[in-house]
DNA sequence: CTCTGGCACTCCCCCTGCGAGAGTGCCAGA
DNA sequence: TCTGGCACTCTCGCAGGGGGAGTGCCAGAG
């Protein structure tokens, strides 16, 4: 029995189907327990609430509803939600306004990392859920070209442009003191020496070089490959940028209605290394991808589902975007929403690629 | 009468301050009102419940201390709070663990921008309240060097280093196509050139240029005037940073134990205008600043208290660093710890000019 | 004149009990 | 196989009743 229902989740006949449907619809409508009565008249059943309740029965049985306690209308469970997102769902397209709120923004913003932090606060608002955007490091990406600014004598700015067009920047204090003339030199030489290479990669033939014997007589060198050490090691802190956007909208949710649990929630998501975590997870698979509460651990916790999507060019993806909410949300429309915009984000970053490339 | 409390606030004997004092610390510390039984018990005052009351209603008559309801004790009023930080408060040490935090922490990083995000994350764990920290706009300052990085055919990086050490960046879209000798040409020109101005300037003298007869021919001009003027116009955008941390700190005092009153109070902190606002109009003045409740419109709507100080040279005051809490709160060590934070801020940005004249 | 104890009064808060409402499970009959 | 009926259970909201904390006022003592 088990088996048939994770094969194809059509171990429910056709009518057990249709409850199971209306119930997780109208619960997310309304955020209650639905009873038999109410269902009965919601006009979808020729049956009395006495059928339904044998039909709602059946599926508490076999795992899909459960009662907040006895003498309450009935709520999804997980495997509910799972079962009606898998087979039952039928996604709402678009909204035009949504579409051209994200086609607008997503179009008219330049740095990538300024989309990406544009992007979850787009999606935060849109949705009305907790909008989350991931970069994880650019250590595996190539580098288009690496630049050096004057700040003071000893400080340096590096600016490290990714082949994706990325922007990365981070200011480093040096033993050396640096001239602009110098510094334009250094830029020139490791942008022509090391375009195109992973960060690792350069980091790698930095420290290579290091060793050789010119870099021990050479001090401009030795200059230039130390500059070059230090702007790459250390951009190791900066480099998962994760922007957790519109917190705030979890304070409307009724799930969340006592200040025990929105402080709770609100912690968690705090926890920026357990959302990086399990984002990182997903990085590894196309698509759209919904995960909701007992299936995994940090949203099992706190009773969170997530709704993510990869973006970035198919060969080399960048990071995903997603948005967290309460178990009870309209995936109906969260699916179609976060798909477009991570759709919006590829193409963006595909056409940069493009331009750079002519 | 009024008049005499005004100007000196010391129309109270000093049975009458005492008493205040001790009301007000004792509410900071529990949140409860504080009733004449309560206070007689502390053993400062060698006095039954009965009298105490009486003074306690004179208190209340001047205005220092109100009863939520017939039959409750006194808490403080904004006056009161006002009369207790003016004439009573006694600052209580930073203690050393704190101060250093904040030197080690100040002392470590690198870039303003990037100490002063730190600052506001600091400024909420150590006080257990919302840390701001705010750079208001950079057109008034000067710039030490402008320098503009290729990202793609026609999207340029630029990076303004103010004179102060601030770094600002933002990604452009040109009409022109740039190489990057060219690009290193033009960053030589108008730093050269700008050096020393402020961006308010700096624009009003490209702007000029453009109407200059040379301009009108040798192409290269035109090109560095058109990406300057680009550069600076959109720094508006981007100028005064704000950051808000620590929202999640409201979630433990009890004055918001309610849902409704913390939505509000999130949404409040979400205004970033109005915060902008208010600490622009602090910007002026020196020293530490308290404002309590009904001293100024945005605090007496939400009933927050600020303290807040300046921070910058003496010369150049950069911005405002300082926490928003309920009005009840323990002044006595948020005043010393916001103001230790902004003399460690100032003294990093006042060595950092050094480190640059030399 | 000041301080104090006593007293009546007020108001909040918590606990309790009760009834209404919603929903269930089960059973017998169509 | 479906349906109506019935007894049962549980939540929720509301009213009522102490208990407690605190007040204001007053009369008397020092």
């Amino acid at each position: 029995m088990a088996v048939r229902h994770e094969l194809s989740g059509l171990d429910l006949d056709p009518r057990a189907r249709e409850v199971l449907h209306e119930i997780v619809m109208q619960h997310i409508a309304s955020g209650e327990a639905i009873g038999s009565r109410t269902l009965a008249k919601c006009g979808r059943f020729d049956l009395s609430p006495a059928s339904l309740r044998n039909v709602m029965a059946d599926l508490e049985d076999l795992g899909y509803l459960q009662q907040p306690h006895t003498s309450a209308g009935r709520i999804p469970t997980d495997l509910g939600y799972r079962f009606f997102i898998d087979h039952l769902m039928k996604s709402r397209a678009l909204s035009v306004r949504d579409r051209e709120v994200i086609d607008d923004q997503v179009g008219h913003a330049n740095a990538i990392d300024q989309v990406l932090h544009l992007a979850s606060s787009i999606l935060s608002k849109l949705s009305d859920q907790v909008g989350v955007v991931f970069m994880p490091t650019l250590l595996q990406f190539a580098i288009r070209s690496m630049d050096f600014i004057l700040v003071a004598e000893n400080k340096i700015m590096c600016v490290i442009v990714g082949a994706n067009g990325v922007v990365v920047n981070k200011v480093v204090e040096t033993r050396f003191v640096f001239s602009r003339d110098e510094l334009e030199k250094i830029s020139r030489y490791i942008t022509s020496e090391f375009g195109g290479c992973t960060l690792d990669v350069v980091r790698r033939r930095l420290i290579r070089m290091t060793e050789q014997e010119r870099a021990q007589h050479d001090q401009m060198l030795q200059k230039t490959i130390s500059l070059g050490i230090e702007a790459v090691n250390d951009v190791a802190p900066f480099d998962h940028e994760l922007y957790v956007e519109g917190a705030a909208s979890i304070l409307n949710k009724p799930e969340y209605a006592d200040t025990a649990a929105l402080r709770k929630t609100f912690l968690a998501l705090q926890e920026k290394e357990k959302l990086i975590e399990i984002l990182e997870t997903c990085l590894s698979e196309e698509g759209l991808q919904i995960l909701i509460g007992s299936e995994s651990d940090f949203t099992q916790i706190h009773n969170f589902s997530i709704v993510a999507r990869r973006y970035g060019s198919t060969a080399a993806p960048l990071g995903m975007v997603g948005i967290i909410g309460p178990m009870r949300m309209e995936y109906a429309r969260m699916a179609p929403l976060v798909d477009y915009l991570g759709r919006a984000l590829s193409r963006k970053i595909e056409e940069d690629e493009q331009e750079q490339g002519t």
